[in-house]
DNA sequence: CAGTTACGCTACGACCTGTAGCGAAAGGCT
DNA sequence: AGCCTTTCGCTACAGGTCGTAGCGTAACTG
């Protein structure tokens, strides 16, 4: 019945002519040459259809809509993102912080990301797309994160290990939410000074609910750290 | 030369049939309308205009396009936030937090919010539009409820009075930020005890800022206040 | 009253969507 | 090889939207 669903590889070794992977990669990277070029909305399908020397019924075939494609279009950016380990916290956070806000940076991302997150509040199943091809990426990085500095010593430890308390959902929230409303809402830059303010506020947030959670842990400063040379 | 910008009072006074004021609220109840039912994505002039009562053309008189329509129709209801003062700072973050947060979960607004950020990305006077009709009504809360717990002794006062430290701008985009990323990208409820842990993270940061600004202030605490019943 | 502007209506070209149908190409299976 | 299956490019198409032009009429100013 559904056949077409996304260009995820389909079931291998079923008979017939099988999907040309260059056409995958050249629709991808069509759409996001289109992004740059003409925006979301102005995008078109045949126009990306001729971008990457394909029919447009080529296209439908994989994708259902512009939403999906596009989805699909970005979602590879958000590889890019990774989490070195920097020694402390508070270099973590701006380091992944700086990032995040550079991807969003990009013409590509900066018009799609809010558009398919907007079409996404009707539409379930593409909220999922969202979910599993992106969101879940950065989060990822919270999770991480958040791990190695309970490690550290720099954040207490889980209360119920297993348990979902939703502090990494919290913090995640937190973080990409700042970042995207400050890049694309009040449409100011996120700079190295905006960066080091932010994140004193959120390790002041998370050395507060520390401190409350075990009073005499080593704390953590608001302030410039001794790793800050 | 540019004649139709806005549904905006045009100057009083001149000659010919006056616009009607019918019309313009019509107009934008029925864009509310078209919003719930069909979404951002779905809704088109031409229902608008019937829903309305009116011809097409006349919205095109008033609205260059969809998004500034969209804009002028969500931004009423930006209006009916406001910050009571409730005693403590945290009971002022609280309350316009759930307050924003439910505005966010309205059909209208859910939609059409991401959608015309997006657009705003590649239209500088859309962005413009929206600002002033929609972020600066948000933000107003912020200078407001910031300065009152400056006067309760909640927060340290500005180093620099009238100097732009950027202060409320960075608070803004956390509070605003993790809101509508927790509504609309996580896609999980704003309820009661998500309210209270972000605000408990928010004035743990702040107060560590101000700990470290004036040590041995009076601290905020991050736990709940004596002010929670 | 004349002058000016807004209104409703119709019609229109341009564009985009998403699908159907065709013959040809590219694989698996026996 | 031959058969089957699936994909591909191409063309064509109905349906819908956009945004504008042109017309006669309505409403208000001086």
């Amino acid at each position: 019945m559904c056949s077409r669903t996304s260009p995820r590889p389909r079931a291998t070794g079923r008979p017939g002519r099988p999907r040309s992977a260059e056409a995958d990669t050249a629709i991808l990277e069509a759409t996001r040459a289109a992004l740059v070029e003409l925006g979301w909305s102005k995008l078109t399908m045949g126009d990306v259809a001729t971008r990457a020397g394909v029919a447009k019924t080529t296209l439908y075939r994989r994708w259902a809509n512009k939403n999906e494609l596009v989805v699909d279009a970005v979602a590879v950016l958000f590889d890019e993102l990774e989490l070195p380990d920097l020694g402390s916290l508070r270099a973590d956070i701006e380091h992944v912080v700086l990032q995040f806000a550079a991807l969003l940076q990009r013409p590509e991302t900066k018009t799609a990301l809010m558009a398919v997150v907007a079409e996404s509040t009707r539409d379930e199943p593409l909220r999922e797309r969202i979910r599993a091809s992106i969101v879940d990426r950065q989060k990822r990085l919270v999770l991480e994160g958040r791990q190695r500095a309970q490690e550290r010593g720099e954040l207490p430890a889980d209360r119920d290990p297993g348990a979902i308390d939703g502090t990494d959902d919290l913090i995640f929230d937190v973080i990409a939410g700042a970042v995207v409303h400050r890049a694309l809402v009040s449409a100011e830059p996120v700079d190295q000074t905006w960066v080091q303010r932010f994140t004193a506020l959120l390790l002041g947030g998370l050395g507060a609910a520390a401190a409350q959670a075990a009073p005499g842990a080593q704390g953590l400063s608001a302030g410039p750290g001794p790793d800050r040379p």
